[in-house]
DNA sequence: AGTATCCTGGAA
DNA sequence: TTCCAGGATACT
């Protein structure tokens, strides 16, 4: 799942359901996803939760640590008293478990799955002190702080400007760049592109000082309204309680293939850049 | 810079 | 049946 508002409302929802919560045991259905000693965990209180880019990070009181990333296809989701009642989305799987549950954390009056149909994710068990060497989150550049809540590095406009200023690539492979930007994705990308008015085509350095604040100011914007609607369940992504986000509906201009042009009457277009598939308006964009 | 790759389901 | 999918990495 995808990226910063989706992993950053998962983050808040975690907080709420198994702050606090002992791991009384731990399935594992799936070894190539749970990579670790479950016995470092079992027995542990969680602590604290954080995010670093498109990445969790499952603090226990032991100093132990469960990294998680849900790649594209990923969830966790809490299922206890607290949620019962709530609605579950059926991008879930219906009921859990379900055949795509491959990690279940047994949380004393509730499970946390970890559901992922692709299979791509991963849960690494690791002492704290070995978080950052992991490549992941060492090499993770800073990321627009649009919550205050911020674990990694974060952007700052002269950062940014110098980033897009020395490099050649096209402008949107830039932003979706782990190592330059943490926490931008694909849509949220043809969003801030499309707002800012810019052709993802473009080569970063052709930028101008003006432009480049547009973009700036634009990556913010759509990754606030990401959070505003809890995100986009386009695919699987859900909430820590199973519900959907919304954003998906609110796109500016992702997946909106031969639709008219939110500002001008033509016609969105789709590219693909970088193997991945790029919307804009040849019109508007520039 | 582009492509294959880990997987599976759903849409065309 | 073929193509595509919010990611990241390891190739050519």
């Amino acid at each position: 799942m995808p990226e910063l508002p989706e992993i950053e409302t998962l983050k808040k929802g975690l907080r709420k359901y198994i702050l606090g919560r002992t791991m009384e045991d731990v399935e594992v259905r799936v070894p190539k996803i749970f990579q670790g000693d479950k016995r470092d965990v079992i027995g542990a209180k969680v602590d604290n939760i954080k995010r670093i880019g498109k990445g969790i990070i499952i603090e226990l009181d032991n100093d132990f640590v469960l990294a998680v990333h849900l790649k594209l296809t990923g969830q966790l989701v809490y299922v206890g008293k607290e949620t019962q009642g709530k609605k579950i989305s059926p991008k879930t799987g219906g009921s859990l478990p379900s055949k795509f549950t491959h990690v279940i954390f047994n949380l004393n009056k509730g499970y946390l799955y970890y559901n992922d149909v692709r299979r791509f994710g991963w849960i690494k068990v690791m002492h704290k002190d070995d978080t950052m060497s992991l490549p992941f989150f060492k090499e993770m550049g800073p990321e627009p702080d649009v919550t205050g809540d911020i674990t990694g590095k974060v952007l700052t406009f002269d950062y940014f400007s110098n980033i897009v200023k020395r490099s050649k690539m096209a402008i949107k492979i830039l932003i979706m760049d782990q190592k330059r930007i943490g926490g931008i994705g694909n849509i949220y990308a043809n969003d801030a592109l499309f707002m800012a008015r810019i052709d993802p085509r473009r080569a970063a350095e052709t930028l101008t000082q003006e432009e480049i604040k547009k973009l700036y100011d634009s990556i913010f914007a759509v990754l606030k309204e990401g959070l505003k609607y809890g995100g986009s369940s386009d695919v699987n992504y859900v909430h820590a309680d199973g519900e959907e986000g919304n954003y998906q509906f609110h796109t500016l201009i992702y997946g909106k293939t031969g639709e008219p042009c939110l500002s001008c009457s033509g016609l969105v277009k789709k590219i693909f850049l970088g193997g991945r598939g790029t919307y804009f308006c040849p019109a508007c964009q520039r």
